[in-house]
DNA sequence: GTTCATCCGTGAACATTATAACAAATGATT
DNA sequence: AATCATTTGTTATAATGTTCACGGATGAAC
């Protein structure tokens, strides 16, 4: 069945608002409740989690490690995806701490860049590769998702070099720039600059 | 007249597009090229285009630097923001080198850290502050945008801090939790694990 | 046990956003 | 000057997303 985006992003939050309840050892938690916390519509939260069968219980509300083990298997990858961070920059190191690369669902398996100082070092336990080997490494190792963490100029010839390397399936790119690939790969991008400028652009609206 | 979110987004695509080919003495662009160039369909770049007034020329496309000067006017400020950067750790800085804080629209006046080794110093000339005066500072200095890059569990507290100078119409947070806040202020959220979620559960979606 | 307040799941109504379709304008060509 | 290939602006249509409203469970209170 299809989800929609929208939704997929909501889980997310669903899954780390159940993990914090469920340390609480909170046992129940109620749709109402769950929207409050996040900022949502209750009728938004039980359309969202109905999606997925009849999970929540009429007159009482959700189980909560039943909840929490039910998107958690919704959201969890069949297997483990390899991943590689291309640039090295202060980005790509804020990236490397970051836990949003300290997930079970993937393993960081190669950095790349194209500072001689950086190439063959080991940084936070993975090593750094010379980009332009991309397309060798990447190929060999059978690297199926790619993070770019580089200028705009350089984000094109990088996705180019994963991409020809056949075995890379999804791109998340922080470059401020489109990159063209090929409609079998998956590119989500997040850009600070659009978030910044939309966040001025409205807070000009509501100033008039 | 209103504007929808996702025009806005694009906006901001398009201002980058037509400086770059503004830079590359472009003289005239179609819908349809902007669209190859962006990934998006003709139709939506003209409805886009369109909300501001006519500003393209049938038959023949858009000139550059007139709509470049448009788009730009669109999202310009009609003055310059003051703004500050809260958690000055690995994300931080990578921000304080990144070019999305490199504006003309704003101007980042104070950085906020707990660590006694960053307070008082000046970083990327900018003067870091403690954390713990931040609601004293903000308001004497008439901050009115918050840059959060800090942990969850801080992030609610920061917010508080912040809005508490009762000047801060605005905040961006990379934190991964949702921040609640008097509804007069706009929050924009960048979540790096959001992104990489959906971009797992999508790509799971597609071998399947 | 009956009543009652609560709360989920769902289909329908509503709102928003994207796409398609086409008339009107433009400049090139003949 | 008339025709033609383009390309915009706009209206109509389709697709998508959100909220409402209510039937039907559920457990607590008395």
């Amino acid at each position: 069945m299809r989800v929609a985006e929208p939704t997929v992003e909501r889980l997310v939050l669903y899954y780390r608002l159940l993990m914090q309840l469920h340390n609480e050892e909170r046992r129940v938690v109620s749709s109402q409740e769950i929207g409050e916390m996040l900022g949502l519509k209750a009728s938004q939260v039980r359309k969202d989690l109905s999606y997925f069968g009849e999970i929540g219980k009429r007159g009482v509300g959700y189980h909560v490690e039943r909840l929490y083990r039910h998107v958690s298997d919704i959201l969890s990858p069949d297997r483990v995806w390899k991943i590689a961070l291309v640039g090295v920059g202060r980005l790509g190191e804020a990236l490397l701490g970051h836990k949003a690369l300290r997930s079970e669902k993937f393993r960081l398996e190669a950095l790349f860049d194209n500072d001689p100082a950086k190439i063959g070092q080991v940084i936070c336990s993975v090593p750094c590769y010379d980009s332009e080997e991309m397309t060798e490494i990447i190929r060999e190792k059978g690297i199926e998702v790619v993070i770019l963490t580089i200028p705009a100029a350089a984000a094109q010839v990088s996705a180019d070099r994963a991409v020809a390397a056949g075995t890379v399936k999804g791109i998340l790119t922080f470059a401020t720039t489109a990159i063209s690939v090929p409609e079998e790969v998956l590119v989500y991008r997040v850009d600070i600059s659009v978030e910044l400028e939309k966040l001025l652009f409205f807070l000009k609206g509501r100033m008039a």
